[in-house]
DNA sequence: GGCAACTATGTTATATTGTAACATAACGAA
DNA sequence: TTCGTTATGTTACAATATAACATAGTTGCC
């Protein structure tokens, strides 16, 4: 497993660049549409690693020039969610920019206690693991929260 | 792994009384109060398997005579879960009772989504294989939510 | 273009979940 | 008993989220 980018020091312009563009071609490809108020939502959550609740997310829709009502950003992020743009960590009651919304599946969320980013990583064998432990106590597994909370590399371990 | 007791038909009543005993006999170890609310609290997510919210534990509270005002629950909750004798499940916003007081340890939480049955199962592998994975990433994990949803073996598939 | 059906947004109001802060009461050691 | 500590009652409010309906924009069809 390489070091999450979240937590390291990159070109996040592109990064985010890439992301945008990427999220905007799976839309095209499903003939969804990014709306304004969606994009701007996802645009917000995009710069930075680090998860927003809806109602700073919506104060900065309304300084974009979005009517500053509570439904105007749960439907944006009701919308981002289901199409797996955006993540709800439940943990906090925030929302984060998927990092490869084209890739991603069952994913794990590191989030520091220190700095508050959130690094995404599919864990496929911690899930498979996770999975048919469940299964084997008779359970059948549709969907998974999984949030680890702690201190990335950048933080030092007495924060 | 065997076969949750949660989504098992067992002796409910043993059960109950079992989880309270050794509740009970921690408190005495630990020196801490079991007060009226905090035990009434206990009792009422012990009733079942299942998760309560918080303002249906506290109508249950005043039907038990204390006062139904929300610090009264959360306060009960909190120190339930600070001892470890209750969780919550993040996902759901809802309170259940530790089926294991004794011996729990990085719980997972196996949510059945046809009858609310909540299972909480120590998955060492599993979890050690994310832990591991996550400090792989450059993260060093200080807690984690897992948190399953699916269908439970008495739970016919299609519902 | 004009119209209908559908989708998205604006807006009001309210539901649900959770805390802060301070008053009172119960408890426990000296 | 008295004092300090811990727990509970109570008021007020903060933070998170949704229901319901009105309006506006978009799309496809004629
Ligand atoms: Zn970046
Ligand atoms: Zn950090
Ligand atoms: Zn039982
Ligand atoms: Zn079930």
């Amino acid at each position: 497993m390489k070091k999450a980018l979240a937590f390291t020091s990159h070109d996040h312009k592109r990064c985010r660049r890439a992301t945008l563009a990427t999220v905007e071609k799976i839309c095209a490809e499903r003939n969804i549409r990014l709306t304004p108020v969606r994009r701007n939502t996802l645009e917000i959550l995009l710069e930075t690693h680090t998860a927003l609740g809806a109602y700073e997310l919506l104060e900065k829709l309304s300084q974009s020039g979005f009517c500053d009502k509570p439904p105007v950003v749960y439907r944006a992020l009701g919308f981002l969610m289901e199409q797996g743009f955006v993540h709800k960590l439940e943990r906090h009651n925030a929302f984060v920019a998927c990092s490869e919304p084209k890739k991603c599946k069952n994913p794990c969320f590191l989030i520091c206690r220190a700095c508050s980013r959130v690094a995404e990583q599919t864990m496929p064998a911690a899930h498979t693991e996770l999975v048919s432990a469940a299964n084997q106590a008779g359970f059948i597994t549709q969907n998974s929260v999984i949030e680890l909370s702690g201190l990335c590399a950048q933080c030092p371990s007495d924060s």
